[in-house]
DNA sequence: TCGATTGTTTGATCGAAATCAAAGACCCCA
DNA sequence: TGGGGTCTTTGATTTCGATCAAACAATCGA
């Protein structure tokens, strides 16, 4: 469907708004519509991604790909909080990323999932069929483009956990997580609202905690309690975290 | 330099020449040529790549990139085996990746170098200044596809590390490196040739391995020794590893 | 508002891997 | 060919985080 159709013409006009009940809303009215991959393509292109996704609401609890499945669908998070993990036979589960809104998810080009992805928090997504995606994205090389640089921070991220999983201390580890989930959440908000940064929700429980740090429930407990006498941060209820001495914390969180 | 250009002009024939003494050989006599990302781009194209490029061989233990400087060079690897490596202010290292020849080195895009990287044998690389590669890989999306694909098969293969460092044990550890490292080192070699599946000698010694595995010498060590004496492998030397019972140490690994 | 369920904290004990220590094997080359 | 250096193995001991256990707090539906 082209911007160029009149639009006085009826027929046209009902069926592009079935198309926008059953498909995308107008994608120039997306909220991140300006950090996701889909920024900087043209409006006509735009119209036909738009055509080819779909919006969808998750719930807390739902998980969108399953680890080894046939990768079927990515999708850009609208809103909400998703984990990525993969497990063991014996159910061991390891948290291999956290996704925040704007960040893409799936893995495109043809291979199974390696991972499962689950929502942390009630989500809304940006939803693609992985073929359609694929073939969208070869003919669009300014999308693979931003897609090529998501992933190489993504790389970066992963490496950068790697070290927080085979060198650092429980301690270390409570510490760093801390501070990225503040950085990580205090990108969401606008510019001038900081207030994220030292003050935010943990979309985590304490099991997912010790999931993505190679910790145990009661070690995570153990050293968040830590902190929170030594006065670094504060923990009003389970969620919610204060970060009282950022200083301290990047000490204590010790990356060089 | 263009084909177009005639070659029987005395100059310009010498000018190619000194280019392909002092930048690179003739990339189609590459002998990555098949595997590595510049696969399927045009002679034309290829020639222009070959332009920006220098082969350059760096001895064991040589390091070309470091973390935290700015990342001004990016290489396929034509030949050896390189670790990518992160490390604390306290000197603690982690081994973040381990790269074999065809794969691509180095950070594109603009951003400081999140990792060292360093020799572990011998090596030849086609390195290119980070800028002319960035530049070229705009200009031709084929690359930069491939270079997309590439990444995201790391990332993949990353998160897989933070499964074995977050949750395997000591033995899994052990057991999951040696199968990697069969599989990997067996890319190499032509496809009729599958002796290295089950022979191989490791790139890494005691301490790398720990530091690849999140583990100290000793328990690499102890872990070794203990596979061997249960008959699972073989270590006529330091280096060298002979697998005799694939199927129990892929058991042993236990990945999902 | 209660009672059940789920999630978290705290305490006691255990164990796998780290650390400390020293002997042994291998390698290079003088 | 032997001696000094490096790397690896083996042994003794310690430690950090896991495991086991139980009390406590928060949440939610009836």
């Amino acid at each position: 469907m082209s911007r160029l159709v009149s639009d006085y013409d009826t027929a046209v006009v009902e069926t592009r708004v079935r198309h926008y009940l059953k498909y995308m809303k107008d994608c120039s009215q997306c909220v991140v519509r300006n950090r996701a991959i889909c920024a900087g393509l043209q409006p006509d292109e735009l119209l036909v991604l738009g055509r080819l996704g779909r919006k969808q609401v998750v719930e807390r609890g739902q998980t969108v790909a399953w680890e080894g499945e046939e990768s079927l669908i990515v999708a850009n998070v609208i809103a909400g909080v998703l984990k990525i993990s993969m497990s063991m036979s014996d159910g061991r589960e390891q948290i291999v990323g956290v996704v925040f809104p704007s960040d893409f998810i799936g893995r495109p080009f043809g291979k199974a999932s390696p991972y499962s992805i689950t929502a942390l928090t009630p989500a809304e997504l940006c939803i693609f069929t992985r073929s359609a995606f694929d073939q969208f994205a070869r003919e669009h090389p300014e999308l693979e483009h931003k897609l090529l640089r998501r992933t190489l921070d993504e790389l970066d991220r992963a490496r950068e956990w790697m070290l927080l999983l085979g060198k650092k201390s429980a301690g270390e580890r409570i510490a760093t997580l801390l501070l990225e989930m503040s950085t990580r959440l205090g990108e969401q908000g606008c510019h001038a609202d900081l207030s994220y940064l030292n003050q935010f929700d943990l979309p985590l429980d304490r099991q997912q905690i010790g999931d993505l740090l190679g910790l145990t429930i009661e070690t995570v407990s153990r050293q968040l309690t830590k902190l929170k006498s030594d006065g670094l941060i504060d923990l009003p209820d389970r969620k919610h975290v204060i970060i009282n001495d950022r200083m301290r914390l990047s000490e204590l969180a010790m990356a060089a």
